[in-house]
RNA sequence: GGGCCGUUAGCUCAACCAGGCAGAGCAACUGACUCUUAAUCAGUAGGUUGAAGGUUCGAUUCCUUCACGGCCCA
């Protein structure tokens, strides 16, 4: 409906502000003081159930009224907090002749302040007896229905904040995503890496191949980009002298926008000095089963129909041997610069004419075996062309130390050894920069500044990053990134709401 | 960018295929009810059918274009 053509509804409630404005009663009060919560009057009732009466203890609490049901002189409500949903009955000849009448003014939708004691009723629920009752808050909208909640995902995804007082799932999952950074944050600090913040805004947009925002400074006069991963300036400090590092925080690529991508995510990056990447491998494992105890209690997480077994070893493999295994393509033809070609072709993969052999390894390698890889999968191995900032495999120079992990069919995570060798990068990058020249959008930008920190001495590093999003999808059971992202990006609706 | 599907009351959905007064449940409003919990009972009101155009005596329904969204593909 439009949002200027108010609904019979809507011109009720204003009404009832007017009329309580008229009886001197502030609709929009600030003076409602609480002192305990929904948790904490279970706690209680837990530990003692049978040192409450009708009078004693008194418990003064706030919330929302979910639900209503009035009878004559009395009414049963549900109201909620925070810390959860409870019951209170409300009698006239408790609360009073004057403040019956107000309650009965009141919506479903509105914020009550309570005080009380507790008893139990016939079914045995145990419930508020209200002897105060003031409102908090009046609200102007009415909820949506009761039983079916929410359900229209465009609603759900431009006013979320219906969608989280409905739909206490979508609460849940929110909860669980703050709970996997929290417990990330846990498990890095305990080994001694420091958290840190780096440019949002770059100069030169680095660390991984993606087309960027770009904005303008005013004063400085310059474009900056929104940084596509965090990864060079992360590298700088460790240059720096902070051995280990991470960084918790959004990342942005000019991008389609799909279930498994939102223009600006979540991307945890973290560095460690004198580790390999086979160590990061141990320590992904090891954060991962953590974060899942931590989180789910179990290192069996169900994910669309199948579940995922974060407690057995993960699989180790590397990329030749996955596209033969896995994707069926013959060992001796990934030198075959034509028939993968060909391959590609026939499997609808669109690979530019002069694609690198190890891009187009890298793309066939995303449709026969990404899919396939439900169990946590350590792809090893990657062609040094498409790894510009990884270090070189000592005994196959054309390889790079890099990892990438592949959990439910999705990327998840992706590190390497880091490139110290300040001529090397240099070289790295000019090679992207012919390919940028040669129309690929996404390939590296040069950072001369980023080169001339190497040359200062980067300890021999180890870095990674992983899809905080993809990981929340994951432990929640997400199908969509846009159920474990808050607001997802959208279009705006065209006059108001359709 | 392409294919399919969707958009009807505050919410969840009918009616559309095969054109003929746009309906229900919940929410709202009036009344009854002091142990309900998707409360119950009686009654009332609530609609620019996403937007624009076309076909037609007549369009929520058929056609075209557009907007927004969902799923799949690129």
């Amino acid at each position: 409906m439009n949002m200027d053509k108010k609904s019979e509804i809507i011109k009720k409630r204003e009404k009832k502000i007017a009329d309580l404005k008229g009886k001197n009663i502030n609709p929009f009060p600030n003076d409602f003081v609480v002192s305990h919560t929904v948790r904490d009057i279970k706690q209680a009732i837990i530990d003692a159930p049978d040192s409450f009466t009708e009078d004693d203890p008194v418990f003064v609490v706030a919330g929302r009224m979910m639900a209503i049901n009035r009878f004559g002189k009395a009414s049963f409500i549900r109201f909620r907090d925070r810390t959860g949903q409870l019951q209170a009955y409300v009698r006239r000849d408790k609360i009073g002749d004057e403040a019956f009448i107000l309650f009965k003014q009141l919506d479903i939708g509105d914020f009550v302040g309570l005080s009380g004691g507790m008893f139990k009723t016939r079914t045995g629920e145990w419930t508020l007896l209200v002897k105060e009752l003031k409102l908090v808050c009046k609200s102007m909208r009415p909820l949506p229905e009761k039983f079916h909640g929410l359900k229209d995902p465009e609603k759900r995804y431009r006013r979320r904040y219906i969608d989280l007082i409905m739909n206490s799932d979508v609460r849940d999952v929110f909860i669980k995503r703050s709970g996997i950074i929290q417990a990330i944050r846990t498990f890095l600090l305990d080994r001694d890496f420091l958290e840190v913040e780096t440019p949002m805004m770059q100069p030169v947009p680095g660390g991984a191949e993606a087309t960027p925002f770009v904005t303008h400074h005013n004063a400085l006069g310059m474009d900056l980009f929104l940084r596509i991963a965090p990864e060079l300036y992360l590298k700088r400090l460790v240059i720096g002298g902070f051995e280990r590092v991470f960084e918790i925080n959004r990342s942005f690529r000019n991008e389609g926008v799909s279930s498994r991508h939102n223009p600006e995510f979540t991307m945890l990056e973290f560095y460690q000095a004198y580790a390999r990447y086979e160590d990061l491998m141990d320590i992904t494992e090891e954060m991962f089963r953590y974060v899942a105890l931590e989180v789910t209690g179990s290192t069996l997480i169900p994910y669309q129909g199948d579940t995922i077994d974060m407690g057995a070893e993960w699989r180790r493999m590397t990329l030749a041997s996955a596209l033969e295994e896995i994707g069926g393509i013959d060992a001796g033809l990934l030198n075959n610069r034509d028939k993968l070609l060909e391959l590609a072709a026939s499997n609808g993969i669109k690979v530019t004419k002069t694609g690198r052999l190890g891009k187009i390894i890298t793309k066939l390698f995303d449709v026969l075996v990404e899919p396939k890889l439900l169990q946590p999968t350590f792809i090893i191995g990657y062609p040094v062309e498409v790894s510009p900032l990884s270090r070189r495999n000592e005994t196959e120079p054309d390889l790079t130390d890099r990892f990438e992990l592949f959990i439910a069919g999705h990327e998840i995570a992706n590190g390497f050894s880091e490139l110290n060798d300040p001529a090397d990068q240099k070289e790295r990058f000019l090679q992207q920069a012919a390919e940028r020249e040669a129309g690929d959008k996404a390939a590296h930008y040069m950072d001369k500044d980023y080169i001339e920190a190497l040359e200062y001495g980067m300890p021999p590093t180890a870095g990674e990053g992983i899809g905080i999003d993809r990981l929340a999808m994951l432990f929640t059971d997400a199908a969509s990134i846009r159920e474990v992202i808050l607001f997802p990006h959208m279009k705006p609706a065209e006059r108001g709401e359709r």
